[in-house]
DNA sequence: GCAATAAGTTCGAGCTAGTGACAAACTGCG
DNA sequence: CGCAGTTTGTCACTAGCTCGAACTTATTGC
């Protein structure tokens, strides 16, 4: 395992507001994350284009290059060709540099190794019984994935979980969706790797995935929606996350949009997930019949099987994941909507159901929908975000 | 009038997001519009305490200052008196640099000379009657203050309100509650007098003006509820403004809590402010048996004098207020939420009916709740606060 | 072999902030 | 009155940064 000769500096968020004023290293600090971004998301890619597409000088991205190769974070790679001229030399990130994904999911924990440009290299299941779930087996699996890619320069560990973290990071502090002995899992695993560990509700690391990794350039401005056991979401605006007084701020899953609707186990009834979650269309589907003890999953096969009281059941829930949806479009009117969860992969059966009833409003008409490009391995691949982001504090 | 010899280039945002590499001259961006800020905040001021603020050198302050002198945005005062040393030398705002303020209401049109401070000088209404309303008129009134202020240099103009206009701040797009013929009204009012003129929704206004002239200092996280003719709010996270698309980001208020509830004027019904608007506590007031043709104010009035019909109208629409604070504290977990509107002259009376509302649910129970400090001149104030952010592109 | 072209480097100019020394201005005490 | 002590504000110098022009290196096509 290499040892990683800097920590990773990479951000989105180009301009430090920790200390509000700029020294004279304060262009350099901007135009490196600037270049080192822009390595990130055309690599290979020479110092020529790199000169162009950010609108610094040659030389000075040169400059920024020699630094980035000097901390191990670019390397040199082949010549390219061109019709006429010098051929350029291509950069890259450093392969060797890795991060650890780690998504806990109620159903499954899943354990993953990216590189810094998001691509997952191995990924497997933490197979814990549910019985058994601890702190203790999950950090025995991480240790086992790195002992597997002795190779690699690990440079964080990023977690993802249903359920809100306090502001730093540090413990869980609301998620009641999840059961699971969570006491001090973040100090507990970096005490354990001697690695930086990010933790954050699952919703927010997609949304900072789809600006660390999502098409779109400019600025972002999307709400993440993960549908699951309970409904989060995360905000992105203005290219950044919106956290919310301690954390809390994407609690769309917990706003009553019913008065007289079920009780929740927020303490609250007729919350939104309460309605439109996989808990609510598993418990329609119950109370019409369905075999009781039935997963999601199964209610999802039986669906596909062409069961009408599955089907039923879960236009039910499109129709209230779309009215929730609204919501959301008319109050924060983003660009996008991005939902996440193992319901995606029925969107072609019950997507045009979610978007209609969203569009009813004419004031929600505006935000694209979709599911999460990438539904297998999103929320891994946002574990990565995590890590990436944290270059500096968000 | 003065020639003013550079355009405001005050900002709280720090950091150009517009190009994004840095030059060499980047941290003196920076650093000037910090300065600038802690100038206007906290005059009067000396160097020296400008440097133990803002964390700079003395030598640095001293050529920022100069710039700033020489740019003829502040001025030299009188000395200061210490117990020991050498006597500092106040710095404050050029006085005769000027903003107009112009609040565009359902019910009257106000316009006001304010200095960078954010001090209303004068203030008076522009005297229409409601169906001679038109921008000529505003530009005469506009003139007529200049006119009167001669000495002053102005700035710029901010317009406010009850509406939204497209991203640019060009025109009005969506302002259903306002009867008014706005046609290129920025335009034209930009070419009458030759000054930039800023416009937004009243609720964005307000949402700046807490960062501008708000007394907290830090990142700034709240959201501006304007509960008017309709209600409109305004999102402030991380600082800065949340727009969305097309400009169209914080209709909660057209979010719909009751979908058996009132048709409203979006095409929509049972919105929020068919539900908590002034004109639905009319409403409900002149449905339970009061006079017809009641205006918001003369209900106050009422319900100051005790008419329990009054009383229960307004006990009513805090009731829906709350329901609809509970979800965006829900939403958006904000630290402050703040009321903007003549509803806020009774707060002493419906205000702990409100927030009792809004905190039913435990997780809305962090957010502060309370009036706009400055109710009578927190539109003015929020019409001057667009001309200060403009300073760069939000 | 030569002209044309493009990549990448070198070096000085000009801007920035930081550093430490200095002059200026004031208080209080002997 | 004079001097020590203190604080403000300035100055000269250092070091870091980007820019721009000139330069070297590498390649193609004639």
């Amino acid at each position: 395992m290499l040892d990683p000769a800097v920590s990773l500096p990479i951000t989105r968020q180009y301009f430090p507001s920790e200390r509000q004023s700029a020294s004279n290293r304060t262009p350099r600090q901007i135009n490196r994350n600037l270049i080192l971004n822009l390595v990130r998301r055309q690599q290979p890619i020479s110092r020529a284009d790199l000169a162009r597409v950010s609108g610094l000088q040659r030389s000075t991205v040169s400059l920024i290059i020699e630094e980035l190769i000097a901390d191990r974070l670019v390397v040199e790679g082949p010549t390219g060709r061109l019709p006429r001229g010098r051929r350029p030399t291509f950069l890259q990130l450093n392969s060797q540099r890795a991060v650890l994904a780690l998504d806990i999911h109620p159903e499954q924990i899943t354990l993953a190794i990216s590189d810094l440009s998001g691509k997952i290299l191995a990924q497997k299941l933490v197979d814990i019984p549910e019985s058994q779930r601890s702190v203790a087996a999950i950090v025995s699996g991480i240790r086992k994935m790195i002992a597997e890619h002795k190779q690699k320069a690990f440079d964080g560990i990023g977690v993802c979980l249903p359920g809100r973290t306090d502001p730093a990071g540090e413990d869980p502090i609301f998620a009641p969706n999840l059961h699971f002995p969570f006491r001090d899992i973040r100090k507990r695993i970096a005490k354990a790797t001697g690695l930086r560990v990010e933790m954050d509700n699952v919703a927010n690391a997609c949304a900072l995935a789809e600006v660390w990794f999502g098409e779109s350039d400019g600025a972002h401005d999307l709400v993440v929606v993960n549908v699951a056991e309970g409904i989060g979401t995360g905000i992105l605006a203005n290219g950044r996350l919106i956290r919310g007084d301690k954390g809390m701020a994407g609690e769309f899953g917990h706003v009553q949009l019913d008065p007289d609707g079920p009780p929740c186990g927020c303490g609250s009834n007729g919350c939104w997930e309460t309605l439109a979650s996989n808990r609510a269309a598993v418990r329609q589907f119950v109370e019409s019949g369905g075999a009781a003890g039935t997963t999601f999953s199964t209610l999802l096969s039986f669906a596909h099987a062409g069961d009408p009281t599955a089907i039923a059941a879960l236009e039910r829930m499109s129709m209230n994941l779309g009215r929730g949806l609204r919501m959301i479009a008319t109050a924060l009117a983003p660009k996008e909507i991005v939902i996440v969860g193992d319901f995606t992969s029925a969107w072609y059966r019950f997507g045009p159901t979610i978007e209609a009833e969203m569009r009813r409003h004419s004031l929600s008409s505006a935000a694209v929908l979709r599911p999460a490009y990438d539904g297998g391995s999103a929320r891994l691949r946002s574990a990565v975000a995590l890590v990436l982001n944290s270059g500096t504090l968000q």
